[in-house]
DNA sequence: AGTAAGGCGGGCA
DNA sequence: GTGCCCGCCTTAC
């Protein structure tokens, strides 16, 4: 299976009102070192709807890039009840998914 | 095939 | 807590 489509199927379970990070989810492809090429293959966005993209943050809580816009990326968040406050993701701990919990699901 | 760029992370000052 | 710099892996030219 090619990288970028684990880590679309990885992406895609991530439920709605909850985020987890470009970190996390390399992790859970084995290994924090592919966070970045996490970001390259989630900018594809090859199905906008299908695979909740918006729902991967930073590391950190800040909320990233978004190919569409940083601003639809907040958006959409808060639609879910993921408020985005001075550039960090509220609550982010308690909102955050794990590698190990995405492993599970 | 070489190279540069990209939705990042971690460590150190 | 903030900022900088270096390393990493995948893609696109």
């Amino acid at each position: 299976m090619d990288f970028s489509k684990r880590v679309l199927r990885l992406t895609a379970l991530i439920p709605p009102g909850r985020v987890s990070t470009y970190g996390e989810v390399a992790k859970a492809l084995g290994g924090v070192r592919f966070s970045r090429a996490v970001g390259v293959a989630l900018n594809k966005n090859p199905h906008p709807v299908k695979v909740p993209c918006h729902r991967v943050v930073r590391s950190d809580g800040r909320v990233g890039g978004y190919s569409s816009g940083v601003a639809e990326k907040i958006r959409l968040l808060a639609e879910e009840g993921v408020i985005v406050g001075d550039g960090k993701v509220l609550d982010f701990g308690n909102k955050l998914i794990t590698y190990d919990e995405l492993r599970r699901l």
